[in-house]
RNA sequence: GGGCGAGUGGUGGAAUGGCAGACACGUGGGACUUAAAAUCCCAUGGAUGAAUAAUCCGUGUGGGUUCGACUCCCACCUCGCCCACCA
């Protein structure tokens, strides 16, 4: 053994051993129990920093781990390889983007190399693989097959920048996400997944997470928005037409002053040939078209509306109230049009003050009756029923279903769900993409590609120009095509699909990725899912993990899955910091771990990053604390030279030999709970350095104590090798290189790997002694060395006798005294 | 406005309701060295102390529960993230 640790000796021996020993491929004779640990798969983009490598460090440390638990592990790994940058990069600089995202994942793929990171390689997928879209655009066709995938006109988000169109979920602040340029709307034909179909679904089975962060769930729930209310139906006074109108509150109908469409309502061109007030309305239209989604959608712009001119008669009491057109009514919501109560909502109110409408009041606060007129804000609370009616006197919980019955048998309304969850579009005006693989025939219609004859395949040679439609236009032999159906002339679909539906099904490919047969084979991933641990950035708490469980559900309804989620248990880690801010190429705070591993070796990248703060939490990073990590690997190899070179070291001082060994018993007992309870490998490494330090004292105290004449020997001497192993054991999946090394010169011809984890002895623990703490009144005010394994009556008997503690309650007379068991005791006096 | 999370030394952070500040980083001092690096040792929340004595204060603020609160409950303040004119 070298007497100085260099990384240079160990990194990239023990990475090719796993490599050519396939240490992380997963066994598929194996009897043992199955453990499918997976990271969400990355976008190849140019270099990772260390940021992105805490995500691979956590993985590979818990793969590890669970491999040495004795578990058949599968950890593979690929990419989700279409999308926008490649195609934007290919416009700028004229490459291919074929050719930039596998040049980027050879990058990537080294990267991880050099961190030591292992993956089952052989099981590894591209999404831009014709072998693997092939199976996307299968899911296509089975969604299309179960009426879940349609074609429709849609006012859509649309990105001047990229020349797309965006998902709502790609809008952020009514800014594209990739480019940030102002989003504005368009209306295109556009196909649609009915992701709605399966909000309940998708609402209802998050109970089954168990396994996901709270805050996950929260979000997701949030997103999917589900509230109960009601449809009211209002007619158009004087015209056979009726507006309906969704509200949650409908024990405040008999208050509905005045009715609001939104401006994009299709009613409103109605309104326009028959409005006597079409000059104004006209003009508040044009105004709102001025405004961008973005300045709609802040709270700074104000409430404003225009009178349509027409009335409509509230169902309930008759009344015939107005009806406004203002721009806080959003279209795509509920009905795009709603009931106003002014007294009840601070909206409505802010609007009726604002616009002179009635505000009339129909709950009242049983503690402090209301006054309509002379309200200064809406009263949102619940309350008992006035001016409605028979319903005068009951509560608004009560009213709500009263209401909402009555209603429903008068044919005035229905009780009604609404969700905020909309449907999914997927098509993309875009070249780097799976095809959508529909035809057009002037004789059929829309005919999907059959099954047999996909892939769709993208054409390799294609002009790179943003035109606002797919640069597949332009491609004649990919166009032109004959109808499936009637063999006739037809032309192809040119969109393609969203990179979402790409990686909403990746993790089921990874069991049989080469199948040509088969998207998955459902014995297999019925074996092996739902994931037993997937990990990821909090980034795609909503979008990918809600679309791919509705694609497990849509696989579970047809029966080619036998399970309803697709991941048991989601551990999101935080982001790393440089100088307060998420790292980015812009801001120029990326740290790249290149020049890191170089000068310190992957196993000090992997502990510093591990050590850095709770995996689940953001944390700064600090390039001179990188250092310590340094230090403590050295610190471990110095101890292991020093007690290894010349034959075995034995601690013969039975004082030693406890403190060793209970230390050692309880780090291992340590390092196992936090670990399986949270993956909390920061205080996992500190458990270790305690266990390093303690051993290096009682080493050095042996070493003193050798040279000592008169020593007592032991009657049992400790081989300080024993602890050297659960060094190595512990810390192997966090530092891998430096264990496995260390490991084999400790005389063992096997991989530390294929080594079982170490259990702790409980009977070790219940050595020694244990300090007391004595506390007078909950202050602390002593400690005291017992004897392990005394009873509570025993420790308080000796602590009350104990001199110092007598003096201390000398003048005292005792009330209670409480003893925790190992721990302390509380002397309560007066 | 809603939801979630967080507030602990100079810094990152630790603490099943039971010693607050583990483990590190940094800093100061010392040993070794011609010197430097590396390594090792000591100190390191604040206050009053000559003090290695001793005492008091101290986990955002104010209350509460408890023998005992960083931890639980209530209210508030600040910061972060997500959502947001969702009827």
């Amino acid at each position: 053994m070298q007497e100085k640790y260099s990384h240079k000796l160990t990194d990239k021996k023990w990475q090719e051993y796993w490599r050519d020993a396939k240490l992380m491929s997963m066994d598929e004779t194996s009897q043992k129990p199955k453990y499918y640990c997976l990271m969400m798969f990355p976008y190849p983009s140019a270099a990772l920093h260390v940021g992105h490598g805490r995500n691979y460090i956590i993985g590979d440390a818990v793969a590890r781990y669970m491999k040495m638990k004795g578990y058949n592990v599968l950890t593979p790994m690929g990419w989700d390889a279409f999308g926008l940058p490649a195609e934007n990069a290919a416009i700028k600089n004229g490459v291919h983007p074929k050719e930039l995202t596998f040049n980027n994942i050879t990058t990537m793929k080294s990267q991880l190399e050099e961190w030591g990171v292992l993956y089952d390689w052989d099981r590894e997928v591209a999404s831009c693989n014709p072998d693997y879209y092939k199976w996307t655009q299968w899911l296509f066709l089975k969604l299309y097959e179960k009426g879940l995938a349609y074609k429709k006109e849609a006012a859509v988000n649309w990105c001047p920048g990229c020349q797309t169109v965006l998902a709502n979920e790609q809008v952020v602040n009514g800014a594209c996400e990739r480019c940030s340029s102002e989003v504005q709307q368009k209306k295109l034909k556009q196909w649609f997944f009915k992701i709605t179909d399966y909000a309940q679904k998708l609402l209802d089975d998050i109970q089954l997470l168990d396994g996901w962060p709270q805050r996950v769930k929260t979000m997701q729930a949030n997103w999917i928005g589900r509230s109960e209310g009601a449809y009211i139906d209002f007619k158009v006074n004087g015209l056979d037409k009726t507006l309906t109108c969704f509200t949650t509150r409908p024990d405040t109908i008999f208050g509905a002053t005045y009715m609001v469409v939104a401006p994009e309502h299709h009613y409103v061109e109605e309104i326009l040939k028959i409005s006597e007030n079409k000059d104004k309305v006209l003009k508040f239209l044009e105004k709102i078209k001025g405004q961008s989604s973005f300045q709609r959608q802040s709270e700074q712009v104000e409430k404003e509306g225009v009178f349509s001119g027409l009335y409509v008669i509230n169902p309930v009491n008759k009344d015939k109230i107005p009806l406004w057109i203002a721009n806080y009514v959003i279209y795509g919501y509920g009905t795009g049009s709603m009931m106003a109560v002014p007294a009840h909502d601070q909206r409505d109110f802010d609007f009726a003050k604002k616009y002179n409408l009635d505000i009339k009041l129909v709950i009242d606060n049983p503690k402090d009756t209301l006054n309509g007129p002379s309200m200064k804000e809406a009263y949102e609370d619940i309350g008992v029923l006035v001016n409605s009616g028979k319903f005068d006197g009951i509560s608004s919980s009560e009213a709500k279903t009263a209401i909402t019955s009555w209603m429903q048998d008068n044919n005035m309304g229905k009780k009604a769900i609404t969700y905020k969850l909309r449907d999914w579009l997927i098509s993309r005006q875009r070249y780097w993409g799976a095809p959508i693989p529909i035809i057009y025939c002037e004789k059929c219609g829309i005919v999907p590609v059959k099954e047999k004859d996909l892939p769709v395949e993208l054409p390799a040679d294609v002009e790179f120009k943003p035109t606002g439609v797919s640069p597949l236009e332009d491609k004649k032999e990919f166009i032109e095509a004959t109808c499936p159906k009637c063999g006739g002339v037809a032309r192809r679909e040119v969109d393609t699909m969203d990179t979402f539906v790409d990686s909403s099904w990746y993790y089921l490919r990874y069991l049989s990725p080469k199948n040509e047969k088969v998207a998955f084979e459902k014995q297999l991933v019925d074996k092996w899912l739902p994931v037993d641990q997937y990990i990821g950035g909090v980034e795609h708490a909503i979008l990918h993990l809600l679309y791919s469980r509705f694609i497990t559900k849509v696989l579970f309804d047809i029966k080619a899955v036998g399970f309803k989620e697709p991941f048991a248990n989601l551990f999101t880690q935080g982001m790393i910091i440089k100088d307060g801010a998420k790292m980015s190429k812009s801001k120029g705070n990326v740290v790249s771990p290149d020049k890191l591993i170089e000068q310190y070796g992957a196993d000090t990248v992997r502990v510093y990053t591990l050590f850095i703060g709770p995996p689940e939490k953001d944390a700064e990073w600090n390039d001179r604390a990188v250092e310590g990590a340094w230090r403590f690997l050295n610190k471990v190899w110095r101890l292991m030279h020093q007690t290894t070179q010349e034959g075995n070291f034995y601690i013969t001082d039975d004082e030693l030999i406890v403190k060793l060994t209970v230390k050692t018993n309880e780090v291992i007992k340590k390092v196992t709970f936090d670990i399986e309870n949270s993956f909390h490998f920061n205080t996992v490494i500190s458990s270790i350095m305690e266990l390093v330090n303690v051993a290096k004292e009682v080493v050095d105290k042996q070493l003193e104590s050798n040279s000592l004449k008169g020593k007592v020997e032991s009657k049992s001497p400790y081989d300080v090798k024993e602890t050297l192993e659960v060094i190595c054991l512990l810390l192997s999946p966090l530092a891998p290189h430096i264990c496995e090394e260390m490991w084999r010169n400790l005389g063992h011809s096997k991989s530390i790997f294929l080594h079982p984890w170490p259990k702790h002895n409980e009977k070790v623990l219940s050595q020694g002694q244990m300090e007391i703490i004595v506390q007078i009144n909950g202050k602390l005010r002593s400690r005291i060395n017992l004897d392990k394994g005394i009873s509570e009556e025993q420790i308080k008997a000796a602590v009350l006798e104990d001199e110092k503690v007598k003096n201390l309650i000398a003048n005292a007379t005792i009330k209670k005294v409480i003893v925790v068991a190992g721990k302390l005791i509380n002397i309560v006096v007066n």
